[in-house]
DNA sequence: ATGTCATCCAGCGGATGA
């Protein structure tokens, strides 16, 4: 199986390059995330001529989140139990859709940013990736969790720590729940080698030439249970999708499985 | 690093979020 996760900033403004790049690339699942679409928008019949059908979990502007696959889609859920809402409970986001995929429990995740430390959208990352946790507990085996976590897991995930010091998708808190999210649900982070550079960045922000640099980051992750994370043969950052005319700020992780 | 991009609402630019 080739699973793969992608947060294309926007389905509409990027809907050429994802049909090219999935053409070329060939996923049997892909995870989605900031479609900026609602799910009657979702371009179906487009990914639909390509093989996929698609479960998406979308309100219009911000957010949004889907699945595709060409080897099934079961059981499709959005949301998930517990989700928090911002800024109350009743305000849920779509940052969240399940399905299962030829065997395979597959979540699309969109984290929320947190913007920085003292804002109220931090605690609410905290609240939304500890939900999480509880609802992936509940979730059957084998599974994988896969989409924009907006942490980077350690220092090395950054391409300078220093200028990172005190800001959000760095701080111990967030690392704290995204170590607890792994360990209580069983989850290993599948590790993509970088296609060039010596880590798998997988975000560079448009400012500034930081893709040029290569000042990246690594925020969209790949979790799953054994037996996948034993049974990978290849995983990779597939930063060629980050060139070019148009490109969204993150580049996709493809991963093969042999299931 | 704060150099861009996408979107919305209102209307061709500013606010918002990342």
């Amino acid at each position: 199986m080739r699973l793969a996760t992608w947060n294309v900033n926007s389905v509409k403004a990027r809907l050429p390059r994802l049909l090219e790049w999935l053409a070329a690339t060939g996923p049997d699942v892909l995870c989605l995330q900031e479609l900026k679409v609602s799910a009657g928008q979702f371009p179906h019949e487009e990914i639909t001529a390509l093989g996929y059908e698609a479960a998406v979990h979308g309100d219009g502007r911000w957010n949004g989140v889907a699945v595709l696959s060409r080897v099934g889609l079961a059981d499709v859920r959005t949301g998930f139990d517990g989700d928090p809402g911002f800024p109350d409970e009743a305000a849920q986001e779509t940052r969240a859709v399940s399905a299962t995929c030829g065997g395979l429990r597959v979540w699309s995740v969109y984290v929320p940013n947190g913007r920085t430390p003292d804002d109220p959208h931090y605690a609410y990352k905290l609240l939304w990736l500890a939900r999480l946790t509880e609802a992936l507990e509940r979730e059957p085996a084998p599974l994988a969790v896969c989409g924009d976590f907006n942490v980077a897991p350690a220092d090395d995930d950054v391409w300078d720590p220093a200028v990172f010091a005190g800001s959000t998708h760095v701080t111990k808190p967030e690392r704290d729940a995204l170590a607890a999210l792994r360990e209580r649900r069983g989850l290993h982070d599948i590790v993509p080698r970088p296609l060039k550079g010596d880590r798998p960045f997988t975000y560079w922000d448009y400012r500034a030439g930081m893709f040029h640099q290569n000042k990246g980051m690594r925020i969209d992750l790949v979790y799953a249970t054994e037996p996948v994370p034993s049974r990978v043969t290849d995983a990779y950052v597939d930063r060629e999708a980050r060139k070019g005319k148009g490109p969204s700020d993150h580049a996709p992780i493809v991963v093969d499985i042999d299931l």
